[in-house]
Parts: structure tokens; sequence; C-alpha cells
DNA sequence: ACTCAAAGTTTGTAGTGCAAACTATATGGC
DNA sequence: GCCATATAGTTTGCACTACAAACTTTGAGT
């Protein structure tokens, strides 16, 4: 008898996050996003945005480069395959939550 | 051409979150569960799971009763309809979060 | 009586999430 | 040229949250 454990134990509090899933399933859709769209998809705050994704960063699930064009300054973000492992991860977990419900 | 607003908006706080999701989701698949029931299947501590009841009390999602079982006090919780409804949007949001994958 | 256990609640602290304020560069009037 | 405004973010400061440790209360064992 082994103590299943219940779906939300699997969460990741990092992944688990309203803005950080929203960034991450983003950057799992498409290969790499721009600070911007990113921000107004999500309808964060660039202050917001910005921690999320050095919070993310820290944690190796995303990348940064800084660019410039058109003399502008310009970030993009693509997720590392420890991003995307980690946000397939939540989804098996919440689709198992779903599957019980 | 409607900005359609990404599914992660659609989260609620105070039900997207380990423990308290976990909480109803408990709660949506049983009538009423005990409170060590509740603290043993997410292995919470004590305090910490009081702590989340009483956020889903305020906000209504869940009604407690406290009980007197053998002489030795006994919680008993429940999810609201509200509660349940707010669980089903969270659900929903998450599946069509899901969806997109 | 004394100790241990059960069932929670309260309290204190570390961490998180958010926006306001700030930095830096570019562009548009005048 | 110089000031105002815009763009693209980062840093800072505060309010809130989440967690466990400490506490409360009653019961059972010896």
């Amino acid at each position: 008898m082994t103590a299943d454990r219940h779906p939300v134990q699997e969460l990741d509090d990092v992944v688990h996050q309203r803005a950080r899933l929203g960034v991450l399933a983003i950057l799992c859709e498409v290969s790499e996003a721009d600070f911007n769209t990113i921000r107004a998809t999500l309808e964060l705050t660039a202050g917001n945005l910005s921690q999320h994704l050095s919070t993310l960063e820290d944690r190796g699930y995303i990348s940064q480069r800084k660019t410039f064009e058109d003399k502008r300054p310009r970030t993009w973000v693509r997720a590392t395959a420890k991003g995307r492992k980690a946000f397939e991860r939540e989804i098996d977990a919440l689709r198992s939550l779903i599957a019980r419900h």
C-alpha cells in the first residue's frame, strides 16, 4: 500500500505561479519571445515581469538574450530544456488533478 | 480582433495555490473531509492547513463544522457551492492551458 | 499526579509579488 | 540645441503570504 501522493504535491512552486506559468506556457509554444510581447500577453507590469524572468533564469528555466534593434534595447527570452521539462511536469500534475475530477 | 486573454489570467490567486488547490480538489471529490485527513493527504503541517482553511472560509469557498467525537475535537470541512464553482473555473482555465500545449 | 498524545490555533519570521520610482537611450517639436 | 515624451527595461520598498515553531486544550495511560 504505497501512500500515493496527491497530484498537487508534484507541483513546483517556481512554475506553479500565475505569471511564471504564463511565461513558460508562452515559451513552450514559440521558440523565442520578446519581453514586451510577454508583458502584453499576460498583462503584467514591466517591473513584475522583469523579476519573474530573473527568478526563472536563476532556476535555469529560461535564458535571456539582450539585443539592440533599431538602436533600442530588446530582450529575447527562451525556455531551456530544463524549463521545458519543468513545464511538462507541471502539466502532467495538472492533468492528473483534472483527471481525478 | 478581440485581444483574447491568456488562460493564466483566468486563474484565481486564492484557488491557484498548491495547498488550497489540494484542499478544494479533495473537497470536490468527497462531500466532507476532516482536518487530519486533509492534512495527511497533502502532507501539510497543522498550522499551515489551519491558515489555508481560514483563507478559504473567509472567501466563502468552504465551511468548517467543529464537532466533538469521543470527547475529542474534530473539524469537518466541506466546499460551498461558491467554492465548487471557483474550483471549476480553475480547472477550466487549466484545461485551456493544457489544450494549447 | 505526571507524562504523552491528539487536534488544532496563534504567533513570528522569512520570502514573495507587486507597482512606483528610477536609469538609459531615442525621437519629435520648437 | 534643448526640453518633453516615449520606449525598454531594472531596482527599490512595501504589503502580503506561507510556513513551521510554539502554544492551548482536552484525553488517555501508568
